[in-house]
DNA sequence: CGTACCGTTCGATCTGCATCGAACATTCTC
DNA sequence: GAGAATGTTCGATGCAGATCGAACGGTACG
């Protein structure tokens, strides 16, 4: 179980969400875990992406995206899943993923 | 009407809109033209703000917010006068200007 | 136990972006 | 027309962030 720590949304600035949701690859990969919608392995969800790039940095975005208070991490073994934050996510910033969403 | 040529916000993609919402300066800048609510000069919105930068760094940042769809120029006279597209951002976008608000 | 697997951390590097100052353009005013 | 005010463009610079590879740490499984 032991969730990865991860702050709590009320204390992430909207600035802090905006920046990390600038990066084209962790946008990308923000859209591969709402495809998803539930838990899943990150190295899986970059690989829907189609982008390419060595592990420490999809760990490094990874982290990225959970101080920003997008996703959250659970180890199960020797992987980790992760997931977006929905019900928390959709009530303190309202309408994010809708933006992100395609269109 | 609008003067200086800005980009249809069918053709701006949600990527161009998170970059420009990701600089500290240009976020503060946007929040200070919603507050405006109307057609404001650029000069003053900055002071608003609080933030000081050289003239020619604030025409930088308002080239990347007119090309990221989010604000209109207008010259008048000698000044350059600048408002948030917002029923455009509202239908293309709806929830962004919401999500900048302060909270 | 040893090995393969998945992930993190760390240092180095490189690129892109924000910033500035100087020069130029435009318009208003006297 | 001269000068002041506002803003743009351009070249240079500095810095933060994205990337990589190597080394390390757990965990599953033979």
């Amino acid at each position: 179980m032991s969730d990865v720590p991860e702050p709590a949304l009320e204390a992430v600035p909207i600035d802090v969400v905006l920046a990390a949701l600038a990066d084209p690859v962790r946008l990308r990969f923000v859209r591969a875990l709402d495809a998803a919608g539930d838990w899943v392995c990150g190295s899986d969800a970059l690989r829907e992406t189609g982008v390419t790039i060595g592990k420490s940095t999809l760990s490094y975005h990874v982290k990225a995206l959970r101080e920003a208070g997008l996703i959250r991490t659970r180890v199960q073994g020797t992987r980790r899943l992760v997931t977006l934050r929905y019900e928390e996510l959709g009530q303190r910033f309202p309408g994010l993923l809708d933006l992100i969403r395609d269109r």
